[in-house]
RNA sequence: GCGGAUGUAGCUCAGUUGGUUAGAGCGUCGGGUUGUGGUUCCGAAGGCCGUGGGUUCAAUUCCCAUCAUUCGCC
């Protein structure tokens, strides 16, 4: 039986505000969910987590599957109890390793467009691609795998997140339009439909485990047809909700979002795979997005970069040497409440462990409690005024 | 006092059989990170090669002196 139910609270054009009930707890969306690839926040425990204003966090199929090993999560109990993390939980198909192994090795997503790296050489890319799936070799170890649709769901079905996404092909703004419009034939979409029957198989065949929700991932790159394309064939399917993921154009972010959602049943849930910066939570938002997941704000905590109401700033940056104000003396987390500036630029630059702690609770906190802010103007009908003035401060620096 | 060693970027050191803009690591300064990357990636600044002479077309490199540091001996 589906214990999988999201309601839609209220709406301002397209964006709304809702509540997902899942096995472990419900979600109030908008709502940004950090990303704990291998089964932990990294540098948070779940309690610092949780007090940053997580309602849920993402981990990652296919570093789970090579460490510590899908039966070994199922053996723990899944991944909410194996991580001790109390509420809900997501898991990514690995879909993501697709591209990073391959065509994006060695080079992150590029949402300008630009070529800042030439591709891999084939003999370089640790995975290739076929239309039945995608073999690859371990980060790791350099062990050869292979994963299929089938094989996605039924690691994502051991690992027991709450909502689960279908394997997909990410592809980058450098491929050609040709390669979108195949990607999307021959395998994103087929795969989707795999998934799905397995995901349903799955289900059918452990009627005593929680409901795990799947989501269809929306692919087409910058195309809008091909954007339009892809969210009603998803639509078509019985998805409990989607991901809206792949290669951004950063510029007309909102707007490639507004495509897909024209094309999406209002009832079901709309996740952003992968996207966090503040201006893009916005644009995202105001086009019908409930969801966000990121690693960036973690990651580039990690490396001293620091969300401000002012915008970003580099704490290692010589004029916070004596600054012994509070980060951010409007914001109530735990690092700001308690630690300076200068503090905190002691701690990174003598590479103590407690610098990637502290930054973290920070920018998991920024991020979360700016969606929370938007999901409130949402209900008071201020979100435009809000926007305008979030930002107009945010660009200031 | 005698003998030896060493003096090159803030630090620790490469280097030049004499020859165009003298290098590295660390440190300093700045930037990057959007479904992977827990100590990361990229870039920049910074040296009259201890000082003074000499040899040479040319010296950080050879010679002399001198100063400093250091080791050993008396």
């Amino acid at each position: 039986m589906k214990s999988f139910n999201f309601k839609i609270n209220s709406r301002l054009g397209l964006a709304r505000s809702g509540t997902m009930q899942t096995p472990h707890g419900t979600i109030e969306t908008p709502a940004f969910i950090p990303v704990g690839t291998q089964a932990t926040l990294k540098a948070l425990t779940p309690e610092q987590l949780a007090q940053t204003g997580a309602q849920a966090v993402l981990a990652n199929a296919y570093h789970l599957y090579l460490r510590p090993g899908p039966d070994i999560i199922e053996a723990a109990g899944g991944l909410a109890k194996f991580m001790n993390w109390a509420g809900p939980t997501f898991t990514d198909s690995g879909g993501f390793q697709v591209m990073s192994l391959g065509t994006g090795f060695k080079k992150v997503i590029d949402m300008s467009g630009e070529v800042t790296q030439p591709d891999p050489k084939p003999k370089d890319r640790l995975a290739s691609i076929d239309n039945d799936g995608v073999t690859f070799k371990s980060h790791l170890d350099g062990s050869r795998h292979r994963f299929t649709p089938e094989i996605s769901m039924q690691i994502q079905h051991k690992i027991g997140a709450d909502i689960t996404f279908a394997f997909d092909e990410l592809t980058t703004l450098h491929d050609s339009r040709q390669y979108q419009e195949e990607s999307l034939e021959q395998r994103t979409h087929p795969w989707a439909e795999q998934s799905l029957a397995a995901h349903q198989r799955l289900t059918k065949e452990n009627p005593d485990k929680p409901y795990q929700a799947l989501f269809g991932v929306i692919q087409g790159a910058q195309y809008e047809d091909l954007r339009r394309q892809s969210a009603r064939f998803m639509a078509d399917l019985d998805f409990d909700g989607f991901g809206l993921g792949g290669a951004l154009t950063k510029e007309n972010l909102g707007e490639i979002v507004r495509w897909m959602v024209e094309e999406l049943p209002e009832e079901k849930p709309r996740h952003m795979l992968g996207i966090s910066e503040p201006e893009d939570i916005f644009d995202c938002i105001e086009n019908g997005a409930d969801t966000f997941d990121c690693v960036s704000p973690a990651r580039i905590g990690r490396n001293a970069a620091l969300y401000l109401p002012t915008g970003r700033v580099n704490i290692t940056n010589a004029k916070y040497k004596a600054d012994f104000a509070p980060l951010d003396e409007t914001c109530d987390c735990y690092t700001c409440t308690h630690y300076s500036r200068a503090y905190l630029h002691h701690l990174f630059k003598a590479g103590e462990l407690l610098s990637n702690t502290l930054a973290t609770i920070h920018n998991e906190h920024f991020i979360v409690h700016l969606v929370d802010q938007i999901r409130h103007h949402i209900d008071a009908g201020s979100l435009a005024e809000f926007k305008k003035d979030w930002l107009t401060t945010y660009r200031q620096l």
